[in-house]
DNA sequence: TATGAATGAGTGTTCATTCAT
DNA sequence: GATGAATGAACACTCATTCAT
């Protein structure tokens, strides 16, 4: 018995097969030098298809941007909803859960810094990626100064500790390209935690 | 008087004009995103010249990559030589000479991210790029050593502290876009100090 | 009532249409001084259309080459199937046939020339022809030597006999271009038959 | 002891040099694919220089074309001051002498070829060719008109036996590319004498 | 809704020609 | 006279987008 899908859902499917094609194809070969017709191919349709779905190949590499951002922004922002415990705990928890997050969504992370890479390119995206800064560094505020006063973090301005972490985040993924064993990330969950406060005993 | 300059000279600083104008428009445009024409006309020359001393588009573009590869090279494989005295302070200072040099690199900085993010487009600038990593790893390997053996430096491996290093360099620049301010670059560069080990005093 | 063409059909057309005007202007203007969009415009089409049908230019080239030469070829390798008879009859009829074909088929046979001309430009097409000229020597072997047998033909080798028609065919093309009254046909013909024997008599 | 030359003998050889390089160049790579830059560096020129002793490349093409052309004109206009005897042996001497000649001057006649094919792209070339043609049915008219009075030609106008003789002479340039052993020669000679008139016995 | 043929603006590259040295 | 760097018109080809079926 096949399943019964009605139209809506069909087309919910297959907008989203599109999506991820484009995902997988902009994260390859960045904006320019992906080509509609790739995409639909990869998403097994025809190019004519992936139009009616988006309204432009720019409106697409916005929505392949978005969408996903969505989801993510989930676990910088609202952290003391997903993340519970003592200051210190929250922070390795984060940690943990973002250093998966980004070794998982490796794609994903490519078209982030494509953007980050065209600021004057991509204005609308750009600010997207602004904002989830800024609200990352606002939703963390007060876990990291909960830690400060425990003795557990640096005293340093909430949003440079922050920042350096988004920083260690996102260069991670440039220079750990190729590598992705559990081992590396376990451990490059330690070094993004030193960042925090001291942590000289090992495991 | 004017100077007088060896067709040579000129040739070579005509070569640099074109360089430059092409440093500046890769790094905003991407690859695929900037025109011949446009380089052309940003270093004052027909842009039939740019073909005269560059064999293609694609060889501009490796020349652009790799010639100041060369240059910041030496700050980052030939540490001994340049940074002198106790483990601690040499690494203190060379994150400074880093931090510094990728603060007043912002250019060409980008066009390193865009080979980061295309491996397979520019295979031979990527493994340029592996060398250059690896380079750094061998070479900042004794220093870290003997850090650790005076107790100033966590117990890690030396290529995990190495990494982490290079990857908090790296996502500062796409993290901090924008922001260029002397005080930043001071804060940050302790926030690396903090990679090598635990550095509780401020300032 | 419209004549209903499937879809296919239109297309058969289209690509016909595409490349009747490139054998008029490949063979006008050779290949290097015929551009592509004076294809598209003598055949009605924008020039995005000619490499909707061809790969390139130079696919053009070959197609208007090689499916052409089927056609002729059936002229000139099946010969026994097409003309019957004694073999003087049979080579006079062939001649008569030969020389109307070339007569019809100007603008090909210059792109033949063309080929001829440059066997180091096109050396996959410039081979089709050697094979068709090997293929005329075969086929044309038996016909002379029978007629040799009968004394009317000279006692050549029949693969002198059959290059030297060749040649005069091709040749004539040459020397001949702007005339073409049926007038000279018939006179050239009579010479041409002279290669393989004494043909004293008028008409 | 060096040749001493004149700085005008000197400027006629560097001339000369050229011009060959472009017959080579031009017969092998038809005008349009060949470039100058080409030519000047088979002549061991800088390609400054052929400007400085030819106006263009295209009156480049046109001495390339006009000056073998006045010495080969001498074997087809004044026949009977290079070939006497009875108009058989005229006929036969003179057959013997062009096919020499042009299996000698083989990257000349390609160039005749790329003319003959461009009518309206060469038209001054191809009226002198034109003349050229003209001027041998002048010439050789008394020749074959005496040999059909004395029973050894063929009846037909006196021109058409000219051209087709010129016809099986250009063809065989076209039609033998590769070969060119004497002995093909001497039989090719052979049968260009039966478009004169019936040749039955060898040699 | 899905398709893919048609379109033509846009771009890298070539190369004849010029001209300053 | 000889050189070769500079120029820019010209052209093959790509590919996003449209739209008739």
């Amino acid at each position: 018995m096949e399943p019964k899908l009605t139209i809506d859902e069909k087309k919910k499917i297959k907008r989203s097969t599109i999506l991820n094609a484009a995902i997988k194809l902009y994260s390859e070969n960045g904006f320019a030098e992906t080509k509609v017709a790739e995409i639909a191919k990869e998403a097994g349709v025809s190019f004519g298809t992936v139009f009616t779905y988006f309204d432009s190949k720019e409106a697409l590499y916005e929505s392949v941007f978005l969408e996903p951002l969505e989801e993510i922004k989930t676990y910088f922002i609202e952290i003391e909803k997903h993340f519970k415990g003592e200051p210190l705990e929250v922070v390795k928890e984060m940690i943990d859960c973002h250093v998966q997050l980004f070794s998982m969504r490796n794609e994903y992370l490519r078209i982030i810094q494509q953007v980050l890479a065209r600021p004057d390119r991509f204005p609308k995206l750009f600010n997207e990626l602004n904002d989830f800064v800024n609200g990352f560094i606002v939703s963390i505020h007060p876990v990291i100064e909960a830690g400060q006063r425990l003795g557990y973090f640096y005293e340093e301005p909430t949003s440079l500790i922050a920042k350096s972490y988004l920083s260690i985040l996102n260069g991670m993924r440039l220079t750990f390209v190729d590598e992705s064993t559990s081992m590396m990330w376990k451990e490059i969950t330690r070094q993004a935690l030193r960042l925090f406060g001291p942590i000289t005993n090992k495991g």
